[in-house]
Formats: structure tokens, sequence, C-alpha cells
DNA sequence: CGTACTCTTGACCATATTCAAGAGACGTGG
DNA sequence: CCACGTCTCTTGAATATGGTCAAGAGTACG
């Protein structure tokens, strides 16, 4: 469902959070210009869809999902989660059509931003065009620790790396205060993410919860030493560094 | 190596090839006057290294090259192969210190660009952003392709994934003129992109050269019906469109 | 109170790894 | 020019890792 601007960018809420640089005058006065409305998703929502066309780029506001694609007979991977202050659409700056789909886990709400209008801006926006990039730059660093992962880490670390990952971005970007991952993501997400069957990611997270690094009960998977986790996984942590938020 | 600038923008031999987007006047004026040199390196050198810095970008003038990432114990992931007219060093303009590797596979020439220079001109010149972003979308495109690769196809669609990919990149982009991969890739390059081991990247090939799709030969890998190989993979092959060059 | 999900487990099978050994090409130094 | 070491490719055998199938339990929802 798409509204009319409920969240104004000067209130904009993530703006509270230090995991987010301050907004300069000038990348608030840009994308202020740039929102054309809201988009309200219910839980599970289909977002964008592979092969089609969108005319919009989004910011997550609130909420989360993911990002995947699919071959002919059903096999899906999911590429990358998106969390709130996520930038999505840039990866589709050159083709007509998508190249993958994105759905919510749990309701959502996206910030809309017109794909054209944008173009013509970083012509002329000094900053902007920087902070896109750094974005971009970011985006490809994960998406290579994640294949690092699939490629190179057994069943074990690789499952290990992905929770880690999951909450440390979680609680920096504010949609998680405890340490759960809410329910909606299921084992079947997780499969999809690290390129196991459900079977084998849930007797891997068995695993997981005889070490008593993890917990998967009904409101969702707490994970309990998020520093072993790390250390089993061989991985070192997310960047500190402030993101732009557009 | 690096030596002052042989090669000048104005006659950059890649120009020619219509794979790559004519210059711009502005576009060529402002990778002129970025250029600081050439980088001369022999085969299989190591041009960035992960954990250290780099002052530098660069773009593939001549041969080709891979980015990988490795954990401690040994064990690697190449992430791309950089082919002529691709440019390195965004991945990390954020980081003071890379988070990948990056070799060359036979002797290879790169242009010089000062990385500081870089991020001031994008304020001012109005294209160059664009294209920018431009290259960082289809880096993110291919990576993409590749997880999905890795996480969901077989083994043997994988690898018959992987050469047409290479193939096609080759042609594309002038490297080879022939249905030939260079000597240089060998099967533990092909294993460590593909997430097997050498042993099994061996037999997998052994699939596809009796079904007379491919021919390892001392002189490189040949592709006897990239078609074929391309089917085989469910891949739908690479987008037409010129790639900006800078 | 049934139906649809998700999670869980066991048994069996397929896929991929490791180990080991040998063949061929290439380069180096005697 | 040949002997030797190194590197890559190749193959087989034993083993480990992960997938598929099947069935049941718990929960959520209408």
């Amino acid at each position: 469902m798409i509204t009319e601007t409920r969240v104004p960018c000067q209130q904009c809420p993530l703006r509270k959070n230090p995991s987010f640089a301050p907004f300069s005058k000038e990348l608030l006065a840009f994308t202020l210009s740039q929102k054309r409305g809201e988009l309200r998703a219910g839980s599970g929502a289909s977002v964008l869809q592979e092969g089609a066309g969108s005319p919009h780029l989004y910011t997550l506001l609130e909420g989360w999902g993911y990002r995947y694609k699919s071959l002919a007979d059903g096999r899906r991977q999911i590429l990358s989660y998106i969390f709130p202050g996520d930038f999505i659409g840039l990866q589709s700056t050159l083709a007509e059509t998508m190249e993958h789909s994105v759905r919510t886990l749990g309701p959502a709400v996206f910030c809309i931003f017109d794909r054209k209008s944008f173009r013509a801006i970083y012509r002329s926006a000094g900053d902007v065009a920087h902070q896109i990039i750094w974005l971009a730059a970011r985006e490809e660093q994960v998406l290579e620790e994640h294949l690092l992962s699939i490629g190179r880490r057994t069943a074990y670390e690789r499952t290990a790396y992905l929770l880690a990952f999951l909450l440390d971005r979680g609680k920096a970007t504010g949609l998680i205060s405890g340490d759960r991952l809410p329910a909606s993501l299921t084992q079947q997400h997780l499969a999809d993410t690290l390129g196991l069957s459900v079977v084998h990611t849930n007797k891997t997270l068995r695993k997981l919860r005889e070490r008593r690094l993890v917990a998967w009960t009904t409101e969702g998977c707490r994970i309990s030493d998020a520093a072993v986790l790390r250390r089993e996984a061989k991985w070192k942590g997310l960047p500190g560094a402030p993101r732009p938020l557009i």
C-alpha cells in the first residue's frame, strides 16, 4: 500500500541512531526533495520481483526483509538481508528489469524515491554521489564476505557467521533490542541463505544449540553468545563506521 | 613496476572496442586528468593485499587477474575476475585497509589513479559519478549471479556457468579472440572460484569433456560449445549494454 | 477441531573431500 | 643435453559431508 509521506525526513527516527552518519544539510535537502511517499507492506510481502521493472528506489524505514534470486526449478538463493536504513534498487541502475526479488520479513515501511529524477541529481548535488558510492561499496563487501562463507566455510561455520551477522546488523540498526532474531525468520530462510537444505540447517543448529550458543524458540532464535559465534565462524565482525542515510 | 603513462587516454586501445561506451568529452577529460601512471605487473603478481592499505585505484588496461579473500587457515575464495577495462579499488572506498587481495593471471598493465583526488572529483564532475555507480551496480550483479551459482547450482552447472562466463567476458573485452581461456587459469583457480576441491573440479571437467563441451589442453581450456554450456548452467548470458570506461 | 506450517529426527543415498600415487610439461642448473 | 625438482593434471579408493525421503510433534489460525 502506497501512502503519502507520514515521516518527514527532518524527523526521520533513524537519524537518532548513532550507527547512521548525521545528515549534512545538503543530503537532507536532497532526500527530502526526492521522497515521493511511503510503501507499507505486510509480512512476507513481495516488494520487487525478478524480471519485472521498477520505477522506484527505496529506503527501508521500518521492519526488515531480504533480496533473493531464483532458478527456474524453484531453487532459491537469498543474497542479502535488508535492515532499516538500507537503500535498495541501486543494484539495477542499469537494466530495465530487476535481477532479483525482494520480500519483507514482518510488516515494513519503505520510503519511495523516483528512479529517473535520482539519476539527474547526482549530476548536480555534490556529496550525494559519494554517499551512494559508499553504500554500494559496503553492500559489495557484505556480499563478498557472504560469498567467502558459502564457498569456503563449513556448514557449521557458515551458520554461526550468519546468525552473528544478523544479530549485529539487527542491533546496529535498531531493528532488535535484545538478543533474539524475530520469529519471522525461519530455518528455510537460513537454509536458502547458506546454500544448505532445511534438514541440514536444522541439524547444524542443533550443534550450535548443544554448545549453548543459540536457542531456537517460538519467539525466534536467541543468540546466547555472539562473541563465541563470531570466533567459531572465523569472522571479525561488522565494520563500525556509520552508514550514510539516504 | 610503476612507470610513466605510456598509453594516453585519448589513444586508449580499449576505446576501439564497441563493448565499451564511447568516452564523453567530460569523462575523457576526467580520466586523463586523473591518470597518474601505469603499473606493469608480471604473471601471478600480487597487486593488492587483504589487510594492507592502498592509496590507488586502478583500471586494468591489459591482461587479466582476479580478486579473492582468504581465511586464516589458507582456504581461499575467488570473488571475481578482472578483465580489461575493469575498474578496481571501489570496493574499499570506505575502509583504511583492503578487504580482499588481487593477483594477475599473466602479465598485466594497470592505469593508476589517486584515491584521494578521486573523491574530490565526483563532487564536481557531472556524469562521472553516474558512471561509477553504474560500474558498481554491474559488479554487484555479477557477484550475485556468482552467489546463486555457488549456493544453489550443482557442481556441474556451476562449472559450466563459470567457463561460459569467463569466455563471454574474455571475448567481450578483447582479452581472447578464439574459444580458448589462457593456460594461466588453472583448475585450482576454478576450484577456488566454485567452492569445490581441485579433485572434484577435475572430475566435473571430465564430465564436460565427455560431453564434448570443453577440452583441457596445455594451451588452456578450449570452450567447444558455449551455447550448450550456458543452457546446462541455466544461465542467460551477459547483459549486452556497453560498459563505461574510466 | 481440522489444516497448514515449521521444526525435529532417523535412515538411506548422493555428492564432494581427502589421501595417495602417477603421468606429463616445464624450467633450472650441472 | 640430460637429470632433477616443481607444478599441474588425472585417477582410484576410502571417508566425510550434506541431501532426500519420510514421519511425527508442536503451534498457530481459522
